[in-house]
RNA sequence: GGCCCUAUCGUCUAACGGUUAGGACAUCGCCUUCUCAAGGCGGAAAUCAGAGUUCGAUUCUCUGUAGGGUCACCA
């Protein structure tokens, strides 16, 4: 629909492999896509790697391993690498010199690395009117600009002449980057019309922001501008990309949930908000634990599995700990944490415990033991792997009547050995008849060789 | 400092010039409950300020204020 071209729309994503794949870029790159994937064109991928100080092969590689985590489509296998066009750099150059829009200048070299001699547009002076699919029509008056330079030398071009000719050799329509880019337009579109390139539209977005408003940057906030520490973390692709979709974009209606198609088919360039946004982790957690209410039960077991693993757990108490897990995280990585705080480790072997906190608060140690062997008989009636509702209905009418706390606590304590945890009924329902009737006569011997007993 | 951009609850945001200014996250309270978590219900919470246009302005205009960005022989 903004094919000015009436051809294939053709948008790309440019980086520059100095630094971890930031998460701003990573939106840039995700609304690239949405825009494209739904216009039927192509995001092509372009490293900006001629700074050859900065850039680095693990960038590069982390910038990519990202993309195609959020399953950001691009053409991986051949990015079009800025080092390998030297000489298309040079052809426009030459005829740029040639033609009159450019001109060797001599200049004052007055610091280290600067040229006697340098490559500088013509500029016309003029002013340039340009469209941009955010902010609307943008008029900049270009004579302040000079007579820029945009190569030290006829084979060292500077960036805005790269990257014009890059874009216009990768036959870009339709550019959206950040909105730092809008200082960037307007030379340009100047070099453009020096080489004679058609000028593709423009979108530039907002910037996400860190908690006092400024750019989000590395600086002021470690890695959390990383995506890698997103991956790290144990966040949700699908998470990240719906997160970051909302973040300067919605769809007008109440809808939050979106999937990558789903944000493709609504996705609305005409809609992205001028003004900048605040990444809010808070806010990301609570899009990654509906992700995860969404995620195939087989991929949170496995994930499971793998962050369980000192424990070497059975496949099938991880099934059945599954729910409890996803009641409990907003993300992968708060397993490790709950194992780290020990508060899971009772599911995978028997709970070390105070003994004396078996007991419920207002009762005392014999009413306790009773209790407890009057639950157990109730648990010895029932099948191995009874569901939670049977486990509830088999001791609950007990417990009402002699009290749900001198009934229940000890119960839970005797299973987890926890003052905190989940319900005696759900913690029998995973660890199973069995292993929860050793427990509990276990509380009771416990109990039974605790001195002063009255 | 010059230039540019932006401005609705704490945060992300919705609202043909007419709405009790809506939703989500976070927060608070209640319910549920042996504890925790989850869940359910409810509350508090915003149009930056001042003029102007208009019967009527969150919405249009201007000024101010605040915040951000940008001013390379970097990308």
């Amino acid at each position: 629909m903004f094919n000015f071209f009436k051809r294939k729309v053709v948008t790309r994503f440019p980086p520059s492999p100095t630094g971890w794949f930031h998460i701003g870029n990573a939106r840039t790159a995700l609304f690239n896509y949405l825009f494209t994937k739904q216009n039927g064109g192509v995001v092509k991928f372009r490293l900006e790697d001629t700074d050859k100080e900065r850039s680095k092969p693990e960038y590069a590689q982390d910038i990519l391993e990202g993309l195609k985590w959020l399953g950001i489509e691009m053409n991986y296998d051949n990015p079009y690498r800025q080092s390998e066009h030297g000489s298309t750099y040079q052809k426009y150059i030459e005829a740029m010199l040639k033609n009159g829009t450019a001109y060797v200048s001599k200049e004052n070299a007055t610091e280290m690395g600067q040229r006697s001699e340098v490559i500088r547009l013509k500029n016309p002076g003029k002013k340039i009117k340009y469209k941009d699919l955010i902010r609307g029509d943008i008029e900049v008056d270009t004579t302040e600009l000079g007579d820029f330079i945009i190569a030290k030398s006829i084979t060292e071009p500077l960036y805005h002449l790269a990257v014009v000719v890059d874009d216009y050799e990768m036959g870009v329509t339709h550019i959206i980057r950040g909105e730092d880019g809008i200082y960037n337009t307007p030379r340009q579109i100047l070099i453009q019309e020096a080489i004679g390139a058609k000028r593709p539209l423009y979108a530039h977005m907002p910037f996400i922001l860190n908690e006092d408003r400024s750019k989000l940057s590395k600086r002021n906030q470690g890695e959390i501008v990383s995506l890698k520490y997103y991956r790290e973390k144990g966040y949700l692709p699908s998470a990240l990309v719906n997160y970051l979709a909302m973040c300067g974009w919605n769809p007008g209606t109440e809808r939050e949930i979106f999937s990558m198609d789903d944000l493709i088919k609504n996705f609305d360039i005409l809609k992205v908000q001028k003004s900048g946004a605040i990444f809010n982790t808070e806010k990301l957690n609570w899009f990654n634990r509906e992700h995860l209410k969404l995620l195939p039960e087989s991929e949170f077991i496995s994930e499971i599995v793998k962050r369980t693993k000192k424990f070497n757990p059975d496949k099938n108490l991880i099934e059945r700990l599954r729910p409890i897990l996803l009641e409990r995280i907003s993300k992968f990585s708060d397993i490790d944490a709950l194992i780290e705080n020990q508060e899971i480790d009772y599911f995978f072997g028997a709970p070390t415990y105070e003994v004396k906190k078996i007991i419920w608060k207002e009762t005392d140690i014999s009413t306790t033991i009773a209790h407890l062997n009057k639950a157990l008989e109730k648990v010895q009636n029932l099948k191995e792997y009874p569901t939670i509702d049977e486990i509830k209905n088999s001791i609950w009418e007990y417990a009402t009547e002699k009290g749900r706390g001198a009934v229940l606590w000890p119960l839970r304590y005797s299973l987890s050995g926890k003052e905190k945890s989940p319900d005696p009924f759900t913690l029998i329902a995973v660890l199973g008849k069995t292993e929860s009737i050793k427990r509990i006569k276990e509380a009771v011997k416990k109990i039974n060789d605790l001195p002063n007993k009255k």
